[in-house]
DNA sequence: GTCATCATGTAATCTGTTACATGATTTC
DNA sequence: GAAATCATGTAACAGATTACATGATGAC
């Protein structure tokens, strides 16, 4: 049985499948999990991952079992499935899945593929960061001599000061990876 | 009449009233001007913008009037009220209104503003941005010698390399905004 | 006695994107 | 003859947040 992938995830969704892979939580243990571990590049709200969750179950990523508990509230815990880490592994294996912005998420989950996958993704959007810089260069070109552009000129600077740090950073990371 | 901003304005909305305080535009030409100016830190979908202006109009922050064309399909052109200029400018100069991503935004619009102004929210910012650092620097410590950790670690550096180059690129700013 | 923690969720709302729909005119 | 530009919008949907609702237990 050939369960398709219907829609392509969310951001929220794979994050979850990634942290379940790493052991079954309940979604209180979800939300306290990402806040220690991701939190700083990403962390949804509550009610969003318990919105989320039973998605997965019906979708067949993960599988959910009640826990009885006296002294505290119960507690529904969830387990990826086979397919679960199937569909994690093709996601973060696939350089152009999901929006651009899943990149950092990605590499935070770097232990669950490849180095070589990882570098090939690194040195990717390494090629895409070059090319804005490129293109932040030439504009800076046309908006630094104009004085009614300062403002734009000062958040041009912002956009290239980033860029050349990514830069900076990925050459770090690639040639640590190299080592490895 | 006090006509209560009632809901607070989106990025969207403000951003609107940030391009039409330089001049009328149609939603079209905002699309264009949007694209040329301020396109790389803030670029909405053309439906967007056709649906944020009726609501500017009712909101009292912009007026509307048809141009017939011949050659070309009828446009209908928006102006900015002085209550919308009031709207937009209390914006800029409220350091803590709308979202914490409104920051390169508001820059951007420094030029409807004072001087002070920016500074202001250039050192705020800059605060909170190297407490983040030190947070950082704080989980560095943790981290750097956990092998399991080590892709957590890679992202975390990213966040520094991203806070340091924020902290020179401001300095550099802030410096040339004290000769002004 | 009060507050944080454990534990789950619903409902309402917001912000925004993609796809659809139309059609003349100018440029190559 | 084809493609880009001018020009406006609707409809559907996705993704996520905030507020609301509940309630026991353990720590201070």
């Amino acid at each position: 049985m050939a369960t398709a992938t219907r829609t392509r995830l969310s951001t929220t969704e794979l994050a979850i499948l990634g942290l379940l892979s790493y052991g079954e939580h309940s979604g209180y243990e979800l939300k306290k999990v990402a806040e220690a571990s991701v939190g700083y590049l990403w962390s949804p709200a509550k009610s969003h991952i318990y919105a989320v969750l039973p998605r997965l179950v019906t979708a067949g990523l993960a599988t959910a079992r009640e826990v009885p508990q006296r002294t505290r509230p119960d507690k529904r815990i969830y387990r990826i499935t086979a397919q679960g880490r199937r569909v994690f592994r093709d996601w973060l294996e696939d350089p152009g899945a999901g929006p651009p912005n899943t990149f950092l998420l990605k590499l935070f989950f770097g232990r669950k593929t490849s180095t070589e996958t990882v570098v090939a993704r690194i040195e990717r959007r390494r090629a895409e960061v070059e090319a804005e810089l490129a293109e932040y260069r030439s504009i800076e070109d046309l908006v630094r001599d104009d004085e009614s552009s300062y403002f734009g000129y000062v958040t041009l600077r912002w956009g290239i000061a980033q860029a050349e740090a990514w830069l900076r950073w990925a050459d770090e990371i690639l040639a640590e990876l190299a080592l490895r």
